[in-house]
DNA sequence: CTCATGTGCAACCTCCTGGTTGCGCTATTG
DNA sequence: CAATAGCGCAACCAGGAGGTTGCACATGAG
C-alpha cells in the first residue's frame, strides 16, 4: 500500500502483535508453534500476525530445515525499545 | 477498551488522521467543517476521525458558539513531533 | 422572527481484520 | 521407507473500520 508508516502503526495497534514482539525480544528468536504456547489463539493465527509483522519490517524469518524461525528486525528492536519507554511514559503521565 | 497503547497506535495508523493531526499543529486549531475543505471526504468522516483521535486522547474540543473548535492535546503534539522524527528516519534509512 | 450555518445522531454499505477449520506438502526421525 | 512434526495455503465467518446519506437540533445573522 506504500503508507510504511501506517504499516507500522497498524502493526502495533493489536495487542496480540506488541506481546510477540516482546516473547521476540526476549527470546531471540521463536517459531510460530512456539508462540503458539503463549498466546490463546491457534498456529494459523499466530503465523499471520508474523506475517503482517514481518509486511511492517518489525520481523523477519528464515527457514531452517523444517521450523522457520523468527527474529525482530532492526526496526523491530528499536520499537521494542520505545513501546518500554511509552507504557511507562503513560503509566507516570497517568494522573 | 482499556488499551491506551493500542488506541493511539490504531488513531495513528491512518493516513487522513496524521494528516489531520498536521493540519492541526500548523493551524492550533480548526472545526471539522474547515477540515473538511482539506481531505477528500465528507464532514462526517472528517468528525468519525476526530472522535477516534479525541479517544485516543490526542486531541480535544471545545464547543465556542454554534462551532467545535479541535486542537491538538500535549499528548497529540508529541506525537506530531514523533511523526516527524520517523518519517526522516524512515526516508535516511530508506536507501 | 426567520433562515442559513454548523453540528450531532443514526442507519446503512463495503471492505478489512482477527480468528477458525481443513487439507496437503515438506522434512526429520526411527 | 513409514510415520510424524512443522509449515503454508485456502475457504470461511463475525465483527469492526472507513465512508456515505439523511435528518433533526441548536445557534448566530439579517
Amino acid at each position: 500500500m506504500s503508507d510504511p508508516l501506517g504499516q507500522v502503526f497498524g502493526a502495533l495497534a493489536d495487542p496480540s502483535r506488541r506481546q510477540v514482539i516482546g516473547y521476540l525480544s526476549a527470546r531471540g528468536t521463536a517459531t510460530a508453534t512456539e508462540l503458539t504456547g503463549e498466546l490463546p489463539m491457534t498456529r494459523q493465527a499466530v503465523a499471520k500476525h508474523l506475517a503482517t509483522l514481518a509486511d511492517a519490517g518489525l520481523v523477519e524469518s528464515e527457514r531452517q530445515g523444517r521450523e522457520t524461525r523468527f527474529r525482530l528486525t532492526e526496526a523491530g528492536a528499536e520499537w521494542d525499545d520505545r513501546l518500554d519507554a511509552l507504557r511507562s511514559h503513560l503509566t507516570r503521565h497517568r494522573r
